[in-house]
DNA sequence: GTGAAAAATTAGTCTTGACTAATAAATATA
DNA sequence: TATATTTATTAGTCAAGACTAATTTTTCAC
């Protein structure tokens, strides 16, 4: 079992690790943590006590399996709940993520599994991040803003980038929420809006801003 | 702000009160809480600097109208989450609990009041404890069990004392849930046994024993 | 009302997880 | 390569919250 540090500094670390930082270091931890390196180096030895990683100067941090497995479980957690508050009780894009950083470490052995079933098995969180299957496995993440998808291409919104009101009030107007199928038919060399089609319905145009702050896959 | 540790204490407080406790003493706090007296006595100084409460050794421990506020949504939020677990994620009776200890911690203004709406404002947990509302009311609990209905009274089932699987599975095939409306038909002199109605349908017999288990109202 | 038992309190310690300041090691630059 | 700078580590503290053991207060029984 580990207390709810040591599950931050995992969590960190997997998060750190799949964000393609190649050598994790002591620094690089504190950093993501907002904390001091001192701390993290206290931290990193009980961790490699408990086999959870291990450290070497020269390589960095790495997760054990047994470390790798815990933190997955945190970030699965931390995903589902954050649907979970969005799409369940309301909140908004914004909100999500400070009290799922306190939902992530409830204790019980089925409690991902019964949220990922009572959720519809979703696939990513409203900030686009995928979500860890119950196997461990993670949805490659070919996210992208829809600004990048080319002419002719679709995609799904997984997520916004802006969160601000204004953004989300012309969202609602669209009719564009998270999993809203997206065509791209044309993007206008002026000053870059994009006309896109959604679903079925006619076409539209959008600025290219906006379309810089529609994360979306596929 | 309360820290965890704190708002424990504060529920324990206010449960003792609710069970009608004339003198909460630091060794009753000791007791529920189920540690060292010295470390209770520890806290409620804390507590009282924090005006959370008052302790007086002649009165022992009594609650400040902020000390309440802050139990109440503690407790409101363990039994909205319990109810949640139950209902939503099919956890069973027993199960529950544990997890709402945690669960209760997590912390944002409008929480409890969007959890409580999106179970659609339940009025008692799956124990059969009345859920506080979110003006700090707390329903008289008229709580008592199936077999001290009188002839021709009726009730609703508010939880089970049993969780055996067995028990529960006979009230599966019974169609007994939470809420469901019992009449009291006839207590059979012989063997206490009861008769009852469930909603409008046909009379149904059970024994003793399983109407000392079943938790109603009203 | 006095002695015994129970309850409350104090003093001192421990663990966790953080911090600062000082030092050592590694890296980078001239 | 020697030096400067950044990074890592150690040593020593601190606060929260718990504990044990010792002591003081209260309460109860006679």
């Amino acid at each position: 079992m580990q207390t709810l540090s040591e599950e931050n500094y995992l969590k960190i670390i997997y998060n750190l690790d799949k964000q393609g930082l190649k050598k994790i270091t002591p620094t690089a931890i504190s950093e993501a943590l907002n904390n001091n390196p001192a701390s993290v180096v206290d931290m990193l030895r009980k961790l490699v006590d408990k086999k959870l990683l291990q450290y070497e100067k020269s390589k960095g941090v790495k997760l054990t399996e047994k470390g790798r497995n815990v933190a997955i479980i945190v970030v699965r957690k931390h995903r589902l709940w954050e649907v979970f508050l969005l799409e369940k009780l309301g909140y908004g894009w914004e909100e999500v993520h400070e009290m799922a950083e306190q939902l992530e470490h409830v204790q019980h052995a089925e409690l991902a599994d019964r949220l990922d079933k009572f959720l519809g098995f979703p696939e990513y969180d409203p900030h686009g991040d995928p979500i860890p299957k119950a196997n461990g496995e993670t949805a490659v993440t070919y996210k992208t803003v829809l600004a990048e998808i080319p002419e002719g291409g679709s995609c799904r919104v997984v997520a916004v980038k802006d969160t601000s009101p204004s953004f989300l009030q012309y969202l609602k107007k669209l009719d564009i929420g998270i999993g809203t199928k997206i065509t791209m038919i044309e993007k206008i060399p002026f000053d870059s809006s994009v006309v896109i089609k959604l679903g079925k319905s006619s076409t539209t145009t959008v600025s290219r801003v906006f379309a810089e702050n529609l994360v979306v896959h596929e």
